[in-house]
DNA sequence: GTCTATAACCGGATAGAC
DNA sequence: GTCTATCCGGTTATAGAC
């Protein structure tokens, strides 16, 4: 029914870019504002009206561009995906442990401070069971993990840091780094009805690290 | 259907705390299964046919007990929210950081581990914007938070620990301990799809420890 | 590609018998 | 207090004109 071949293939005059640049832009447009619906409502809550008006589009539009309302969802998952990937990118970059962490934790919170409906949607997914994204975390996460935890191990057993369970602290990691982003409301509400500013979130980061590299060993 | 309840109100005249237990023992049933239904849907996604039929009782039933499904979301929250403060309880107790840091940690996981689905209802809340809980945010928890993260700043400037941002030891104690609550069905993908053993409860719970309270200058 | 109108469906809530 | 049948509002998805 619509078909980046249809885009393709036509007879008339518009440039080769014509369609396929309205294409890009209105998906865009809509996987932004589905981004937000889905972190604010969850993705029975969210509804493609909704989603068609925070875009500017009239819903017929949404269905054009994305046939269903769950293909939508798989949209928006998979560029989270893609991004949460880029953030551990950081961590492949050195072989200190003291820079990798801090690297790492850095990553994670300008993510969260950027993005923090992604997160979300992430987060209420696997709350909620991970039934979009369960490949996913058997196919990119573990393998990423195991990695990861190995290396931990091989800075431990070399004395570059406490011997501490690399599961415990991807997952300190993890729930810390993303409580920013995912818990925003409350955090509001504890920092007199604020969102946080860049300077206090600038700050919390220097905190995490601190807390976290101290806990196992490092000099922050 | 079947019920408990049932099976008790026998024939005649039920006695006069009959038809209360009656209602006690329905409304607990139905909570439960609420909990439960929220948790892995989100408030829209729960239908109140599935909350009812988890329960064992008609969906009739449900709304003669709890006259709307915003109504019973209430009811779950404020539970979810009294189970919370009681994890709490133990870091008022003691004016030891060690001791309070530790029974406050080991509490909250316990709680992870025993009630995860209140965890997670809490979350979504939250994640969704707190629209429910916001006035519970603002009168019991920042209380809260603004006594405990005064204690806190006693004990830093007595030199019995490291000058750390309260506010970023609290969200970091919250968040990991919640995590495993929350990320229960990621947790489980990286642990060969074995949810976490009582025994890696408690290692987890010890690791967390060693992590913070080194992390923020304390004897683990 | 855009948009209005509508079909088809689902879920919350209730009526009213037992 | 229990339960079946039903109403009604709201949502997804599509038809068909432009």
């Amino acid at each position: 029914m619509n078909s980046a071949a249809h885009a393709i293939n036509m007879k008339s005059k518009p440039k080769a870019t014509g369609k396929r640049a309205i294409r890009e832009a209105n998906e865009r447009l809509i996987m932004e504002a589905a981004e937000q619906e889905f972190a604010q409502t969850g993705f029975k809550g969210a509804t493609t009206e909704a989603i068609a008006r925070r875009a500017g589009v009239p819903k017929a539009n949404l269905h054009y561009y994305f046939s269903t309302k769950a293909d939508l969802y798989n949209r928006v998952i998979e560029d989270v995906c893609g991004h949460w990937l880029a953030a551990a990118e950081p961590f492949d970059k050195t072989d200190d442990p003291r820079t990798a962490l801090r690297g790492y934790i850095t990553a994670k919170m300008d993510q969260a401070r950027m993005r923090p409906y992604g997160s979300r949607v992430w987060a209420m997914e696997v709350i909620c069971g991970a039934p979009v994204i369960n490949s996913y975390l058997h196919t990119v996460l573990k393998p990423w993990y195991e990695k990861r935890t190995a290396q931990v191990n091989t800075w431990i057993r070399a004395g570059k840091m406490n011997p501490v369970d690399p599961q415990a602290l991807f997952f300190m990691i993890w729930a810390t780094t993303q409580h920013y982003a995912d818990f925003g409301p409350q955090i509001s509400v504890l920092n007199d009805d604020q969102i946080l500013s860049e300077g206090q979130f600038i700050r919390a980061t220097d905190q995490v690290c601190q807390i976290i590299l101290t806990g196992v060993g490092l000099k922050p």
